[in-house]
DNA sequence: CGTTTGAGTGTACGAACGTGCACTGAAAGG
DNA sequence: CCTTTCAGTGCACGTTCGTACACTCAAACG
């Protein structure tokens, strides 16, 4: 039953994978145009090139797709956040060189940020639950590094978090504006100086901690 | 044609602007699960207890219904900003105020509020076009307060427009969290002392600016 | 090599959708 | 008082939807 001498992928699986991912593609790209909400299975199931009720080979729902869609787009944000990690300088550069990774990765993985920027709002209840879950590990990840820069000593864990916190708001936000800017390089320029004029108030505010509560 | 001397309205006009309120308040109620843009006409005639083709007698589609409760939604918000604009005192105190009359308005129109975050992101581009309109509206308002403080005299006005923008996405941010916390006075509180916390940290990274570029 | 498995097919159904069209009847207007 | 206006009705249509059910047929299994 299972292949356990891997030689090669049994062309049954292959190809049931092989469909599986032209669903998610599907349904990516479907669901730019509007939600994941009015995104039928019949549409994703005529995109694939399959029969409707084929669909359910694979999932269950549209909403338990979105949760796969949810986990695959995270994959490429812990890429960015280890991309971000190489290194930890002096925090000279640490701006500018966060915010050129946001951006690089908001346009590689196009598809995905648009996708976790719409259901983050507006997915059905347990999508959303996943994305805010996600985004939480993201901050306590912040914050964890955050805690490793000088003159952090004195922080409690609490002003860590709301730091961190702040920090993550502003770049998803920042995300967001960069995907609504798509085909206006000029504007999104703008966007990116913003972004690290921001980040730099902030940790300018974030230095001056404590002494003036 | 024209009601000169408006001694009382008449009841045709009066029937009129009834129902349409009565759309109104379906449609907000409706959208609250899920999105504008899967709420059907039909849904709406129905709960308003009319035919659907009736529908059209005030609004051209659900797109242009949801323009309609952008605009409404955004006279709550002017009202909030006008109370926050009641008197401005020193920097000591106007971020506690600034927050305490942010979250009475959320809980006081919790479901514009609600409106307006969902269809912000996955809103018809018309209605997320008008949203994003509206908050940049907000942002210069924001910015122009801000000049009015003591100590932002050596500011230019971009940098101006870049704090107001960071200090608006924190609060939106805020809101969001607020109303995701429905029913839980205990997170919310929490989220309250957050947002303080970050805008007091936000502050004190902007009286510093340029001192520390 | 015969048997089992399971991804994908084909049909068929009832429900909900947007919208066109002809209508009604009471309030507003002259 | 007669006429016009128009919010709301009632019906009908073609589409799209999720899903049930019985099926095929090639790869995988033993």
């Amino acid at each position: 039953m299972l292949q356990v001498y891997a030689e090669r992928m049994s062309t049954r699986v292959e190809q049931k994978e092989r469909t599986r991912r032209a669903i998610l593609d599907a349904a990516l790209e479907l669901s730019d145009e509007s939600t994941l909400a009015v995104l039928s299975l019949r549409q994703v199931a005529k995109e694939v090139g399959i029969v409707p009720t084929a669909f359910y080979r694979h999932f269950d729902s549209i909403e338990a797709l979105g949760l796969a869609l949810v986990d695959e787009s995270f994959v490429s944000l812990r890429t960015m956040m280890r991309d971000l990690r190489r290194g930890d300088p002096a925090l000279s550069d640490v701006v500018d060189r966060s915010v050129s990774v946001l951006v690089a990765h908001v346009h590689q993985d196009r598809a995905h940020f648009l996708f976790i920027a719409r259901e983050r709002a507006a997915g059905p209840p347990a999508v959303r639950e996943a994305i805010g879950h996600q985004i939480e590990l993201f901050e306590r990840e912040l914050a964890t590094d955050l805690a490793k820069l000088p003159g952090t000593d004195a922080w409690s864990g609490e002003d860590l978090r709301v730091l961190s916190n702040l920090i993550v708001t502003a770049m998803v936000s920042t995300a967001e504006a960069i995907l609504g800017a798509a085909g206006r390089p000029d504007a999104e320029k703008e966007l990116v100086e913003q972004a690290r004029t921001q980040l730099r108030m902030v940790l300018i505010g974030a230095l001056n901690w404590r002494s003036k509560p």
